[in-house]
DNA sequence: TCGCTTCGGCTACAGACGTAATCGAAGAAT
DNA sequence: ATTCTTCGATTACGTCTGTAGCCGAAGCGA
């Protein structure tokens, strides 16, 4: 089920996003392993990824645990929390609430695949149940 | 086709995406009927308004004609690039540029109602020439 | 024990954003 | 003509974001 986690509305932004992938994707972790990950790809230095973890600690979306002399930082929130809110947030922005009108724009735009067609339908038809 | 007209990444933030959806509505338009539609409900001052429509302007998303003594604003992007890109945006982010997981996302979180779901039955079945 | 390295914490700083007041020109009213 | 009103333009300013440097404590190597 899941319950709601996004501490009131502590938007996490984009530079931060990208390290809760990390974190999402393995945890606990050390900021250098963090840096390990990530700074080559967004071309960031050792001390941009220890800001973002400080401010992603501040909005408790991200805790921290002593291991020996340094920290191990783990997510606070699901992934499939921060996700659907993002989702969401943006259905009712950019469509009123209504995710048809999100369909049928990703298909105009050809942002679906064949096979995300084919996985869809699959998920129709598991819910026409 | 809709050429692609998303200013060389000039980003349009939250607020001024709320002014762009009155000037979609309705232009060319003047400044005090922006806030006409729009300040009561975000609780905005003319001001404000004002400095959001010149900064729309500055990235090229927005052109003035005169009217007489004052300023007729009108969109230079549409509406459905922008929902576009901004989409994509998500998508690529939040579901590695799957629609597919999206979907499920939303399926999950219940925001989708089954006039959603018939509607996007429709769009597949269409698609499916 | 004395530097050298490593970490987290604090500080910095420019650009974007939200929100708005003020200013000067141009009309409108009297 | 003089004042009042209306606009766009300019300036302001606090917060958030991206990006990073510096500092002091704690280990580590010699």
């Amino acid at each position: 089920m899941s319950q709601r986690n996004q501490n009131r509305g502590e938007r996490i932004s984009e530079a931060e996003h990208a390290v809760m992938e990390v974190l999402w994707d393995t945890n606990p972790i050390s900021a250098s392993d963090v840096c390990e990950a990530i700074c080559a790809e967004r071309d960031w230095s050792i001390a941009t990824v220890k800001t973002l973890l400080s401010r992603l600690v501040q909005k408790e979306v991200v805790g921290t645990e002593p291991d020996g002399r340094k920290f191990l930082y783990r997510p606070l929130i699901e992934r499939s929390d921060y996700v659907g809110v993002e989702s969401r947030r943006l259905v009712d922005r950019l469509f009123g609430g209504r995710a048809a009108p999100l369909f049928a724009q990703l298909a105009e735009s050809e942002a679906l695949t064949d096979d995300d067609l084919a996985e869809i339908e699959a998920l129709l038809r598991e819910m026409r149940k």
